[in-house]
DNA sequence: TGGTAATACCTACAACTGTTGGTATAGTGC
DNA sequence: GCACTATACCAACAGTTGTAGGTATTACCA
């Protein structure tokens, strides 16, 4: 699988709104968008050619209109983000990561439960 | 404290370099990076004096250089880091961007009980 | 005191990003 | 069929980033 070039903060927000919907096009996707700040419909049209021009989104076309969908998994694309910031940022060390991630915030017991498990499971999938 | 412009991923390898230095000179920063992939000085000198500019630097004049120190700590601007990322592509949560890191990727017994400790910490901590 | 090396400072440039206006086009409803 | 609306497509622009060359300055060493 070919590397695509990074997402900046603003083409995440996009590939989000799509990976929710599965397929979507641009005006659901202004949707989503313009109701969390204000931007040109016209804004979004440009970072969505620009993202399937470089590979992170397809197009099919139904009725007058594209209709969106991602070439990348959700999961597998933030795994890949979360990789790079590990690296990039905190020398390859998951624990360093998740120090940052800790400092300065509580956890409720809920939370602190569930990462619990997935920690277990994660230990569970390295045997 | 005023909110700084984010780093970018070049311009957070700079900011390591002098966090680890404490006070580094453009030499220092050059003999780092350069180790790690072929960069000319005077990139490096542009990206310095544009880090001033923002406000993550500050220098102090000794003999002909400059010493350059960062005005943020590392852990404060790392939590922000990953706070933000938390926000943007996992929508606020921990327990998403904590599966996004271990997924496909096992730990050690030795990382899994360091990050409980961490969580154990942190879960004290909000109490 | 004159050469060397390191540094600062200035300039430039190409790529990318976010932003949007304008124009053409093509379904949709009346 | 015609007006309306959503969309695509094109063009533009300002700001940021990474890149580096050129030039002036300055400390240091022989």
């Amino acid at each position: 699988m070919e590397e695509l070039p990074a997402l900046s903060e603003n083409q995440l927000e996009i590939m989000d709104s799509i990976w929710q919907r599965r397929e979507a096009t641009l005006g659901d996707i202004w949707g989503d968008l313009s109701s969390k700040r204000p931007v040109a419909k016209n804004t979004i049209q440009t970072l969505l050619t620009r993202l399937v021009e470089k590979g992170w989104l397809q197009t099919r076309s139904e009725g007058k209109a594209f209709h969106y969908s991602a070439t990348r998994q959700r999961d597998v694309t933030l795994s890949g983000v979360v990789h790079k910031l590990v690296d990039t940022a905190f020398k390859g060390s998951t624990e360093s990561l998740m120090m940052a991630l800790l400092e300065g915030r509580g956890l409720s017991k809920n939370e602190a439960d569930r990462i619990r498990e997935l920690i277990e499971e994660a230990e569970a999938g390295s045997r």
